[in-house]
DNA sequence: GGTCTTGATCGGATTTTTTGATGGAGTTCT
DNA sequence: AGAACTCCATCAAAAAATCCGATCAAGACC
């Protein structure tokens, strides 16, 4: 004897919990559709493996040994193993992904991702996922280099530099110019005019910190801070630094308060109909995405069909909607 | 075709990941003593079941295909669960317990049992354990019914009840007799006598609720109330609604803080002399412990013979000591 | 060029696994 | 109590698997 249970074999460990779960020896035989000796075989193979009875045969139906008991829980995880194994091989035949990273623009609200994601989990619950959030040219970026398979992305229209991307629209972002409350901007009476905008400090969300303003979305004071991460531009403006367009899901709370005041814009000013950019599930036409990635795309746009009706009327469940929609 | 990867063996798998990790075909069945091909071989069967190439054998070293490395997690995690399946086959055969049922009694410090526990973790990572906490009396009765085979309990000197318990001395408490410090008995100068005591409200530690007064530790009031949790005791005393003796450990901070008042005893009443109790890890006689509950137990100790020399010296860490053996 | 190593293949030996039949023991039903 | 079943172990024979050693072509190394 070399060591414990060296040969133990999956087939065995399938009978004993076979054996376990139909009661009996000849039972498990009929639901594997083999002869009962091989049950018996397999069973004392297992038995001999490991040194020790795992049934007492003397009652009627066969008893589980206090080391029947100990084992059952480990040979089912073995078995659970083998069967992921398995099921890993036919999502392969099948095509679909082992892995599916994406890239997630900062302005696209939690509740989106996670909704899809969560029924996503039950679907395929073999596929490696990882989400990146990053901002606009980063997700793109990203997507072209390969980093990512998929990305949920603002897709501004008019925007042609995206050809080479499959696009879905899978829903919208309601962009609010906001400024604290103690600022200039926000104790304006009326629309606020381009004019007015331009004298204020605007904190803008890039990327890329180095390049001065070349395709900013939204852009539209001469003093402008570029800052890379939401949540920072997101505290400065709050403690009134400047002024800038924020993702509605993100400062509902702080309107609610009061810790933030939404500009009223000037609405005859095109530049400023930016407000609402709709959202698009991306990736690139060289690389087209297997099953789970559409099945995934599905489920966001999904959401996206389900909630656009209320959009159209213009109630969006929060105090917030009539606040915006008033100015 | 049944159904895919309807007959891997766990050989196969080993084969494949020896093969990986060892970098070719030939290396693997040097390492596993086997001839080269039956490497070929096992892996030829494993990727006829799951009906993909595993690896690119157009490079001199063998290369994983995409396949192959979906899988390999996976493989491992099936030889991993296998691996654990043997060791607990063989913890069985060596006669160590799968499982462990604790009593632990509620006055025993946390970090007693936190830490032999951690430690036990690494040792005896199969064995289940479960731990109760109890108080002193229905620690015992938990023994005796055998809902746990080994029990960190209370163990006052001169008890005679328990001669069906192997013992082992593992430590000790000490009982801090305490009371707001807006409690009469508080505001008292110099040592409290008997007498003083009995004339307010004592709340015991008591887990048969209904049973009045038989073998009540360190009882002394004629008023008293029984409470069966030791923290809602903690907080009744805490809230000035009588005294009580408490375990050091849960009430050093409330000391610190003047939360609550160290009682000063009559040092020569032999009835106050019980403030130190010593901690037993015990079990049935009749139920010898297996390998791991015996080594839990030495754990246990162990910590108890590095703490006792400071112990003696009456110096345990913090105010706390100095304030209590001044009394 | 020669030498080594690697992996596939094949035939034959060896081992494992399956099957069906049989028998003793326990259960169920009448 | 006895008939009819179901249970599991056992056995011999058949089928299937696994193994090995030898051999070969292809790439690596020198």
């Amino acid at each position: 004897m070399d060591h414990i249970g060296e040969g133990v074999t999956l087939d065995q460990l399938d009978i004993f919990v076979a054996v376990v779960d139909q009661g009996s020896f000849s039972a498990a035989a009929r639901a594997m559709k083999r002869a009962q000796s091989a049950i018996t075989y397999g069973v004392q193979g297992l038995e001999l493996q490991i040194g020790t009875e795992l049934f007492d045969r003397s009652t009627y139906r066969p008893t589980l040994t206090a080391a029947g008991v100990a084992l059952l829980p480990r040979a089912r995880r073995v078995l659970e193993a083998a069967a992921t194994f398995r099921k890993q091989a036919t999502n392969f035949l099948v095509g679909i992904e082992t892995r599916l990273p994406i890239v997630v623009d900062v302005y696209v609200p939690h509740a989106l991702i996670v909704d899809a994601l969560k029924a996503f989990r039950d679907m395929f619950p073999l596929v490696d996922i990882s989400v990146m959030r990053q901002t606009m040219e980063a997700t793109l970026r990203s997507l072209r280099e390969g980093t990512a398979a998929l990305g949920v992305i603002v897709d501004p229209p008019g925007l042609s530099t995206l050809d080479d991307l499959e696009r879905q629209v899978c829903g919208e972002v309601h962009g609010v110019p906001v400024a604290a409350p103690e600022h200039p901007l926000a104790q304006l009476n009326g629309p606020i005019t381009e004019e007015q905008l331009r004298d204020h400090m605007q904190v803008l969300l890039s990327s890329d910190p180095g390049a001065t303003g070349t395709n900013d979305l939204g852009a539209h004071s001469i003093n402008r801070w570029r800052v890379n991460d939401l949540e920072l531009r997101y505290r400065m403006i709050r403690e009134g630094l400047g002024w800038g367009s924020m993702p509605a899901h993100m400062v509902e709370a702080d309107i609610e308060k009061g810790t933030l005041v939404v500009l009223p814009l000037d609405q005859s000013d095109p530049a400023n109909l930016v407000r609402r950019v709709p959202l698009s599930a991306a990736h690139l036409k060289t690389k087209p995405l297997g099953p789970a990635g559409r099945w995934l795309v599905s489920q966001i746009s999904k959401a996206d069909r389900l909630e656009t009706p209320h959009l159209d009327r213009g109630e969006r469940g929060s105090a917030l909607s009539s606040k915006i929609d008033r100015e």
